[in-house]
DNA sequence: TATGAATGAGGGTTCATTCAT
DNA sequence: CATGAATGAACCCTCATTCAT
């Protein structure tokens, strides 16, 4: 177990607890599997975190920093409105699916209040993303007039449902094309058609 | 203590489980704080169900039942597809903040397999109530057509993610007006105008 | 549940946790199945014991106290010491195998000290009945003269064993006929033939 | 508290499962006092053995192996068949009495199927180790022909009911020769003399 | 750094016994 | 006599965390 770093078996940790975690949830995994998951000693989880908590928290950072980083590197050079809203949701859509188990988190977990706080400055992050494509949108008249916070609200909550869906209800995923068309088209036929 | 009917404790039990998973959650409940919550002794709880799963399952099967059995009586005599979907949505959203506590396991639960069967019986449910108002909306050409399963799915979700905003970010809870308003006209300015 | 005397009640509740008791064993025996077996409340269990354990002994007590009466019973009338001891080990082992059940608590219990002095007293009986048909045989000159009390052991033990046997082992059950003749011959050659 | 070796700690945890076993039944010890008498926590028991039957069944393995290994290793010189009935009986009985917690297990347990195919092979090799003496007599026509194992079961029996009063009743114990004697010389007297 | 044996509080569950009706 | 709901101590077992090596 020679490593040249710490770092390096820090991340195996952190690897081991997110497979673990992936499988028993927060609560029910336990420090030995992932030990053992981590091919490291117990007592050594503790020479990197101060604790379970920190392992989970640390993991939870991890996972929605990324994701909103790399969503914004996604979207930056998108100036089309309706590319972007695209953008947003094909985005989302695809690394949920592809990475399932970063998204452990994103909702509400075993303690309802585990690291809450970092959780809601996430959505917030992201529900400001959302924002700005719709404000844009209205303002280069591509999108209507609208109560821009809502609208905003009602596209993440569809998407947080589908985090969820993608956990406990496979056969409720939709398309991202489909949501897309929806939310530009509506649902009602145009009248004088 | 002795109570002639004991469905009266029963009942005692089951709001005190319902008190007692909300705050901590299924896994970190334990039995003496429902115990205690419910005014018995630990053993009394185990005369009313098995075990803690059987309590834990017996609350996510009232609460789902009962949900989607006033849905659908909440809809039964709607007969325009706009009123309908605008019902089926204040009524979930409505419902779900004023009793709170009856959406607590509509989430994936701590044990992911918790009562799943059940649920997915549930949520099926549920897409099939709003399928057969888009469908009828469709019929009766007040709807466009569209892929149904997918408008369906998209619309249920929707509602998913309302329930996790309201455990864990009430700042990201829509309005039902707003949220009907954007599936029926949709985000794009009609164009020709 | 109009007994005509609670003498009944008594007896149905024996019979119950004689079944009960051979089912499970003292211990893991409990109080609820026992009534349940019996028609009757759990309470009503306490009419008639003082408590579990009252029970078990009151079912030992009976069973010791009628298998030695009858054993006496059956060999009341022979006076053949050889046809006594057949008497006795084929009455002895006819019997644990008619009524399984009621040799239950012939061997150590789950409370090595339970019932203690009543089953030692029990033994002593049956080895001085052993004991009597020996002496019996000897003054008659068709035993051999040896040392009784250890031949007394000797043949109480080896029924003791067969109870045992009968209980977790029956491929080592022996027939009352070849013991007898083991006895009586012995196992060497005899010598000048 | 921490040793090198754990094998010592389950050494100790084993010779205080035998004491508390011994004196208060498979059943009705306690983890705990398990715990208590080895000098460990409770948990520190689960590190060795999966849970309470396992501690169980291990020590009944370890009694019953290593006292048919015993025995053969003590029979495997002596090729005179009297002789080896007598070290048969002998070794048996004084092994009984010298180390009487090894044979805790070999009755009718608390639960009636603990350990039963363990058992039940072991009584089987104990049961063979009778049978080659008897047919190694026979041949050598040192004992008279019979029917093995009809008198295999006999011995063995009378065995068991020694272990049995071990327990519960000393006084009725009998001696290694005494017994030797009648299964040599039967009851009878020799007639024509 | 790293190990893994050890801790002990705490959880789910059972069951003999009691007692108001 | 009879009921059966209620009690609560006690059991088995788990697991985050510590610490001597």
């Amino acid at each position: 177990m020679n490593n040249r770093s710490g770092q390096e078996t820090r991340e195996r940790i952190l690897d081991a607890a997110r497979r673990v975690f992936a499988e028993h949830g927060h609560d029910r995994a336990n420090m030995r599997l992932i030990a053992r998951s981590a091919g490291i000693s117990v007592g050594g989880l503790y020479l990197y975190f101060k604790n379970k908590e920190d392992l989970g928290l640390t993991l939870l950072r991890e996972s929605l920093d990324e994701f909103n980083r790399e969503t914004r590197e996604f979207l930056k050079d998108i100036s089309d409105p309706v590319e972007a809203l695209r953008g947003f949701i094909t985005y989302t859509i695809t690394s949920a699916k592809a990475r399932k188990e970063r998204f452990l988190f994103h909702d509400r977990e075993q303690a309802f209040s585990f690291g809450l706080e970092m959780k809601k400055k996430f959505f917030r992050e992201r529900r400001k993303m959302i924002e700005d494509i719709i404000r844009d949108g209205i303002e280069k008249k591509v999108f209507r007039p609208c109560e821009v916070t809502e609208v905003t609200r009602i596209i993440y909550n569809l998407l947080r449902g589908f985090f969820l869906s993608l956990f406990i209800d496979e056969e409720a995923l939709f398309s991202a094309e489909s949501c897309l068309d929806l939310l530009l088209r509506g649902l009602k036929k145009e009248e004088g058609n």
